[in-house]
DNA sequence: CCTAGTTGTAATTCACTGATAACAAGCTTG
DNA sequence: CAAGCTTGTTATCAGTGAATTACAACTAGG
């Protein structure tokens, strides 16, 4: 019926898992449905489930996605410069994506799954290791960096942060501290 | 059947509200389910129903009420010392109260849904006010608490904070950096 | 060109879940 | 003690959503 092209199975699975991070974004796990999904990546329901078995392992897939997305920024920044300013500075890039940290956040409320829960604290334990190795950051100041990056992150769930975000003082007075020295 | 005393319904409500922080920090708003609430509450499930309208509803009071006891714990440790250290080490307290950083951070995920947005952008706001309110920090001061509180938030989520907590370096790490000062 | 593998869908299942309705039992007040 | 309100249950429903099965259409290699 449709005049779609045909993809090979691991090309489709790429657009159904960047789908995936849609969806899982907007509704967290248990509230995302994979006909939701499939209607975003334009494939049927069934076929979502055949490329990833279950709809846990879309969801596992689609947080070491967000993962990597956040391992790749801060390699990409630590180029410029190996510190924990410019990291931050492009951490808050990604409230222009804000599936990324979307997904994270829904990562760590879904912890209790036990499948989920290891690769979380998997995925999180690795951006704290990178964040240090790249930087030379001591613990506490990798704790103060990734505080910050937590408060960004659930104020993004918010919608109080980030493009089409809604306007509110409180908000607004916390945003404008993001910007300063964190020493 | 149940030699169970009747309550009125005000008194059971407040059961019900004490089982669904429970169930919620557990598994979040869409994973739990109403009959799962209502196990724990010892009624049936129709009656969870009917003594909170929906489980919006029900979820929204599980919000609030976690916010009154944050509310509560910082206006008691501002009592003792009107100051961060003391209101952080308060939050901490918390670690021993798992459910009530879960729902809040359950809240936060959930606030694509309108009204569940409302109500934690509200309540977070609260706190906010809260926090400057009783030890005059300024607002960067305050983000950065909150920014510390919002870590040991997900980390209590990932089950490496707090008792029963998993055991893993990196957790352990953090740990340590969160008893020392702040400035 | 035909056959075997691959990509994809339609139809269906079946367990589950929030909500409603109807009813039962207990209190209380005149 | 009877009538009416309150507390609570059982039975049930209508919708849903993940997963399975069977099948269709396309493609490539011999």
């Amino acid at each position: 019926m449709t005049s779609r092209v045909r993809l090979t199975a691991a090309e489709r699975g790429e657009e159904v898992l960047r789908a995936a991070v849609q969806a899982f974004g907007r509704s967290g796990y248990e509230g995302t449905k994979t006909d939701e999904i499939a209607r975003i990546a334009g494939v049927s329901q069934p076929y979502v489930i055949r490329l990833f078995g279950t709809k846990q392992q879309l969801f596992l897939a689609a947080v070491r996605s967000v993962c990597d997305r956040i391992d790749q920024i801060f390699r990409e920044a630590a180029k410029e410069s190996a510190d924990l300013r410019t990291l931050g500075q492009n951490y808050e890039v990604l409230l222009a994506e804000p599936e990324v940290l979307l997904v994270l956040l829904h990562g760590f409320s879904a912890s209790a799954e036990p499948a989920i829960g290891d690769c979380v604290r998997e995925c999180f334990g690795g951006i704290y290791r990178l964040v240090r190795e790249l930087t030379g950051a001591s613990a506490r100041e990798a704790r103060e960096f990734l505080s910050a990056g937590m408060l960004i992150t659930v104020m993004s769930a918010m919608q109080v942060l980030g493009p089409n975000a809604i306007s509110i003082p409180w908000a607004e007075e916390i945003q404008k501290t993001l910007g300063q020295d964190e020493d």
